[in-house]
DNA sequence: TATTGTTATACTCTATAACTATA
DNA sequence: TATAGTTATAGAGTATAACAATA
């Protein structure tokens, strides 16, 4: 494999990473939204119900900091919290109308972003990039498994 | 274009932009490091001196930001402050025998890394790969282009 | 008068630990 | 005794504003 070519597979990907990145953060900002918090917008949609506790485990986050969350996703109107119905410990966080809207902003301007990106390209093209990415995504995985292992071994 | 195949793409992307970055910010971790800290080593790698306000401005983030990121790596052993040879306003930030040895070991994880991502892979099939990101990079630059006119209009 | 880097202050995301109310 | 969510505390990244030293 030509030096040149391999280094410009890795930059590519972190450029694409970069972009995307910034795109998507700048289109939140531009709500009044951080990424913590659209997330937890994202598993609230379409009227779904979480406890603080459920929230916690689907975020991979400390009980502590959805607290936090939801105190600056109810002070600005995106959420509200409501008494769980049996159980008198638990609270049930669920999406204003506000919350609702933004949503449904942010998938349509994900599926506008899934337009733009294929409108330069063939299907062929495009079903070869996906194929590419999912060859990368399997390397990734793979090696995040090994380091994982390694870990445990370490520990052990 | 079929619609399962349009969103495959940027889901792909998106899943490769999580694993990427999962996966350097453990390597960091690991080190005693934060993307941001690292951030300011790679400017300096190689034995190259910055001042405070250059970082900066390279880092595109606030002097009062350089401040705080320079005072963590300082007290980690990670770099260290000189005065600046005729401005005695200004601070020469430079990499410690340490700092320079987290770089070089950096730099070659991310070799170890592209070795890895194309060793499944055939020249033919990576070169399509860079083709089709190269695409991704242009249409992103493209939006990312439009969105800041809208805006500067928006302000005009 | 302008620039460099600092202190002061504030907001967000994250974590651990201790505690209250409830199960 | 265990669980849900809170307060208390702490560290990191980011920002603006005011300020001292220097150019």
């Amino acid at each position: 494999m030509a030096e040149p070519l391999r280094s410009q597979l890795l930059d590519s990907l972190l450029t694409v990473t970069s972009l995307l990145q910034g795109d998507m953060e700048r289109d939140l900002a531009g709500r009044g939204l951080t990424p913590a918090r659209m997330h937890v917008l994202w598993l609230l949609r379409g009227g779904a119900q979480r406890t603080q506790g459920a929230l916690a485990t689907e975020l991979g986050v400390t009980p502590r900091n959805v607290t936090g969350l939801v105190d600056g996703l109810e002070a600005t109107g995106f959420v509200a919290r409501h008494p769980h119905p049996t159980d008198r410990r638990a609270t049930v966080v669920t999406l204003t109308d506000l919350g609702l809207a933004t949503i449904a902003q942010t998938e349509a301007a994900r599926a506008a972003l899934e337009l733009a990106l294929v409108a330069g390209m063939t299907d062929e093209q495009v079903r070869s990039l996906v194929r590419g990415l999912g060859t990368v995504i399997g390397t990734l995985a793979g090696l995040i498994e090994d380091h994982a292992q390694q870990q445990g071994g370490d520990r052990a």
